[in-house]
DNA sequence: CAGGGTTATGTTTGCGTGGACATATCGCGC
DNA sequence: GCGCGATATGTCCACGCAAACATAACCCTG
């Protein structure tokens, strides 16, 4: 049952992942980045964790965490209203999340050919079904 | 007291920390490559393990697990002896070790430009005295 | 003014990971 | 054959972190 998210798909070829360091208990990677996404496409921390597995407190306790590391929050957040409430990525978000994805494009296309080589090192643990 | 080791040493710039996800209970990250290193150097797995400020017994299965993910070994091992047994890189073990080095430098170089505009972007907490 | 959907937070519970500790084995040298 | 230093492996326990559960506050709508 276990929902086959992409980010803990592992099947095809070996994966980059990277996680950005800035200091201690302050750190950026795929989890984020996709909740920033999410956060930007459905307009709400909810949904967002909702679509990815998440629970509604983490999900908002990430977004809490990226608001503080950066000079500027990168998601904008109300309550109550017709809807609810609901949350939408600020222009200082959608800079972030540019970058990061523009860096894993880079990152993945420079290692490439490194990635490749250990892939022909690698057991055929060929039991993924 | 906590020794400054390098990996988790945040003075300076943030910086890049990548992760092989070659599958389920297959990765290869940071620390593996570091204890290659050190096993490399020192011809012994608890010497590396010492080093590195981790257990014997962690340093040992992170050691099974590399050699059971690549079709070769990377570390051979021998028990007793004048010097009581050691542990030595294969050629495979070397190559990996390389090919992961080459990785890292070639994806600090790609990501460098989009890692400083993160970076200008980050809150300046100084607060680590 | 009650209700719905969301943000915002606190409290507790469960569980995996690693650390500490304990052994066993190996092979050479003395 | 005893001891040394290293590999090899098992067991137990504590801690941290995240999931689960629980509540409150917010603001528009009907």
């Amino acid at each position: 049952m276990t929902a086959r998210d992409p980010q803990h798909d592992f099947s095809g070829d070996p994966r980059l992942r990277l996680r950005i360091l800035f200091g201690p208990n302050a750190m950026m990677g795929p989890g984020k980045a996709d909740l920033l996404e999410h956060i930007g496409k459905t307009g709400s921390i909810a949904a967002a964790g909702r679509a990815m597995g998440m629970s509604y407190k983490r999900a908002w306790q990430l977004v809490e965490v990226m608001n503080a590391i950066f000079t500027h929050p990168l998601v904008e957040s109300s309550r109550g209203g017709r809807t609810g409430g609901g949350a939408v990525l600020t222009a200082e978000g959608t800079k972030v999340l540019a970058l990061y994805r523009a860096l894993e494009a880079r990152v993945a296309a420079a290692g490439a050919a490194e990635l490749a080589q250990l892939a022909g090192l690698l057991r055929d643990v060929s039991g993924g079904k």
